[in-house]
DNA sequence: TGTATGGATATTTTT
DNA sequence: TATCCATACA
């Protein structure tokens, strides 16, 4: 046999290679050769077991795992491994509606919306029923709907399960509305891909028995993420409830990198996984390969403190390394000074860009690491945060090729029917909108009803050359075999899109137009990669084209090769690693964030703290902490005390750096945007937290939960509220007045809070309503 | 119908 | 701070 397959393993992994039929629990931690052992488990099922590569199934979470995954089978096996089926769960899902969603009553065409298209749907629906938007937002109605679906529950259980709860009710005819709404567009949403495939399997035995057949193997990666839709998914496909199914479903995990709860990950998935599955042979690999000592060490015991887990301590042969640096910045903007000049200090050393990564809590986080990388010249890519296609104008393009592609989707009709202005008003698509829903037909179906409609008169004509633009573009693809590049092209002429822009002449639109060009390189490396359909008829490409866009991560766009700092959320950084890792922000309010500080569900900090050890062990050589005394969010000045999580690594894997002046410097500059308060130079009172305290300790004056003062507004003037009182706070909710006290130039009150108790602040800066 | 303006509001993470 | 939305005005 080939032996290269089993070279290099150790007795764990071997074993979990090696595993003969029945379901399979690999629980592995981070470092511990996960990916290593699924590509060779499938090469042995390929090469040694001789299992047809298209009767294996193997299931990620990003594109661009599964690439790389469909890479090391190739190179192991050499044969085959193009015919594995090897993608992201929504993709899976996508092409198996692609082919059989019609029993469901869609069309196969269907469109796939995104987080935008959901919430411009939503917007309008809240709008229609009248709801208060002070009580009901677009965002807090998709999260429960998002939930929902996750959970599978559908429109009709959920509004049982409500009764007569006032506000669970009108979110539950938000979903029923809301899923109406899609169904006549024909559009999915993320969830709906996931949730409908198993509608699919429950109502369609046919489907389920194909595929059923079809995947003898599967396997899953990073199964602590999954949902309880997934899980249904996967236990059709393994056949959970046949009792003469041999169960081949392989997933591999670490309940200790669970980080997405919030996106409906259900951690009993994994927890409970023995208990589906009968008869599951569980094997843990424990042997780190990626990380250290110290930095192993460190993970170790902050991941210790969290109680819901299965035993599992990773260890390593490696050398201890240097210690965590860690130093308490004054400023975000010193942070990110800092962090970069101490990348520029490791490539004069001889270092690469790309072995360097930037972590941090919150996407808004990126911005001043950004600034400071320019100004230093360190070449940098952002992933996540504003998608590239989610850019107004590439939402366009695509909005007119969607409406190409799906004349029902009403969301991306509606978009571009007055962009660029051809003088259709509001007033007009408002009219159509009617028409439409009391018709139940689409958005686009109704206009070409615009001459019956009352009121439309003069639009008409107008409205009827959109139609005609739009068949004329179907026709192209259908009868001339235009690919989607040349359509795009042939569309940004024909609506003077582009020419308006270049007219404009601003550095936004520059920008714009360049971004238009990146999306035409990309289908245009898009057609490259796939086979164009025989004949002249090009819509296939064109929904596959769309498909593909609508599915890809932005980490998926990350180029190997190319020699760069990454910068990323600690979401997206998981399954990744890098020599040198800097961890940013580890502050009280950010890292653990404030919302979870104020949830009442306990368990929520465990999951913060899962996201810290995802962080801490993406690093293999170096691994810098920091925190900033004050730093700008949301327009305000925060100061914060630092991460509970500093103080749970052992303070002797830790050295401290000096922040570059702290001693002096840190009441001499002026916090920007702080109006200057004490005239005669005095120090203000507020010190900053973790400096050293008496007992030399460096974290033992780190108050949890101290919160952040706000400061806006500039002169101090007598406060329009007296003791007893009753004043509602922004983050501290209702309290009574008990006092008020000048002193120098300020007002200080104190109020005692329903929930949070007596708070003294400064008038001036307290934000009261 | 289109644009300008000011005020409110939000930011935790994303396939 | 940055974006979104409603309202006012051209």
């Amino acid at each position: 046999m080939n032996n290269s397959i089993y070279d290099g393993l150790n007795d764990m992994q071997l074993k979990a290679v090696m595993h003969e039929d029945g379901p399979l629990l690999i629980l592995a931690g981070a470092g511990s050769g996960k990916t290593r052992v699924i590509t060779h488990r499938i090469a042995h099922l390929i090469a040694s077991k001789h299992v047809e590569p298209w009767n294996i199934l193997a299931v990620t979470f990003t594109n661009k795992a599964a690439n790389e995954m469909r890479e090391r089978v190739n190179n192991i096996v050499g044969y085959g491994a193009e015919n594995v089926w090897i993608s992201t769960f929504h993709s899976m899902c996508v092409r198996i509606l692609r082919r059989f969603i019609e029993s469901l009553g869609y069309n196969r065409n269907f469109s796939i919306y995104d987080t935008d298209d959901q919430r411009v749907v939503m917007k309008e629906l809240i709008k229609q029923f009248n709801y208060d938007t002070k009580q009901i937002n677009d965002r807090k109605a998709l999260s429960y709907i998002s939930s929902q679906k996750n959970d599978l529950i559908t429109p009709e259980s959920a509004s049982e399960e409500a009764g007569r709860d006032f506000l669970l009710s009108r979110y539950t005819k938000l979903y029923s509305a809301y899923q109406e709404r899609l169904k006549t567009s024909n559009a999915l949403d993320f969830d709906d891909l996931i949730m409908k495939t198993v509608e699919l399997f429950e109502c369609d035995k046919e489907a389920l028995d194909y595929y059923r057949r079809r995947f003898s193997y599967i396997l899953v990666d990073e199964y602590q993420d999954t949902n309880t839709a997934q899980f249904r998914l996967l236990s059709y496909l393994s056949g959970a409830n046949d009792p003469d199914s041999p169960h081949n479903l392989c997933v591999v995990g670490d309940d200790d990198q669970s980080i997405y709860k919030f996106r409906g990950a259900n951690i009993y998935n994994i927890l409970n996984f023995e208990k589906s599955f009968p008869g599951t042979e569980v094997i843990r690999l424990e042997q780190n390969y990626r990380s250290t000592g110290n930095i192993l060490n460190a993970a170790n015991n902050v991941i210790a403190n969290n109680s819901m887990r299965k035993v599992k301590e990773l260890w390593s042969d490696k050398p201890e390394g240097s210690p965590i640096k860690y130093i308490r910045y004054n400023s975000d903007f010193d942070e990110a000074d800092g962090i970069a000049s101490s990348i520029r200090t490791n490539i004069n050393n001889g270092a690469s860009y790309s072995e360097h990564a930037v972590l941090y809590r919150t996407n808004a986080q990126s911005r001043a690491i950004e600034e400071s990388f320019i100004r230093m010249n360190i070449p940098y890519k952002i992933v996540g945060g504003l998608n590239f296609y989610s850019r107004k104008e590439i939402k366009d393009i695509i909005a007119y090729l969607k409406t190409i592609d799906n004349g029902s989707d009403d969301v991306a009709a509606k978009r571009i029917i007055n962009v660029p202005k051809r003088g259709i008003g509001a007033t007009t698509i408002g009219k159509i909108s009617d028409h439409a829903s009391m018709h139940g037909m689409s958005f686009y179906a109704a206009l070409k009803d615009s001459k019956y409609i009352d009121g439309i008169g003069r639009s008409v004509g107008k409205l009827d050359s959109f139609v005609s633009m739009i068949e004329h573009y179907r026709a192209l693809l259908k009868l001339e075999g235009y690919t989607v590049v040349r359509l795009i092209n042939t569309i940004l002429d024909d609506t003077g899109y582009l020419s308006e822009l270049r007219l404009e002449g601003t550095d936004e639109a520059k920008a714009r137009i360049e971004n238009i060009e990146e999306l035409i390189s990309k289908a245009a490396s898009f057609e490259e990669t796939i086979d164009i359909p025989d004949g002249d008829d090009y819509s296939s490409l064109l929904s596959e084209f769309l498909e593909n866009i609508a599915l890809v991560a932005d980490i998926d766009t990350v180029d190997p090769d190319s020699d760069v700092v990454l910068l990323m959320t600690l979401h997206s950084a998981k399954g990744l690693e890098f020599p040198n890792v800097y961890m940013c922000g580890l502050e009280e309010n950010l890292f653990p964030s404030a919302m979870i500080l104020y949830s009442n569900d306990p368990s929520d900090i465990e999951e913060e703290r899962r996201l810290c050890y995802v962080g801490i062990t993406r690093a293999k050589s170096n691994l810098t902490i920091s925190c900033a005394s004050r730093r700008m969010k949301n327009g305000e000045m925060q100061f914060n005390p630092p991460s509970r999580f500093i103080s749970e690594i052992p303070r002797y894997l830790i050295t401290e750096a000096p922040a570059p002046g702290h001693s002096q410097s840190f009441m001499k500059q002026e916090p920007a945007n702080v109006p200057v308060r004490n005239t005669n130079n005095t120090p203000m009172s507020y010190k900053p937290y973790g400096s050293r305290n008496k007992k030399g300790n460096l974290f033992a004056d780190n108050p949890y939960i101290t919160k952040a003062s706000s400061i806006k507004g500039s002169t101090a003037s007598a406060p329009a509220y007296k003791p007893g009182d009753t004043v509602k706070h922004v983050k501290f909710g209702t309290g009574v007045v008990k006092s008020i006290e000048k002193k120098d130039d300020d007002y200080y009150i104190s109020v005692d809070f329903e929930n949070f108790g007596i708070r003294k602040m400064k008038s001036a800066f307290a934000k009261f309503f």
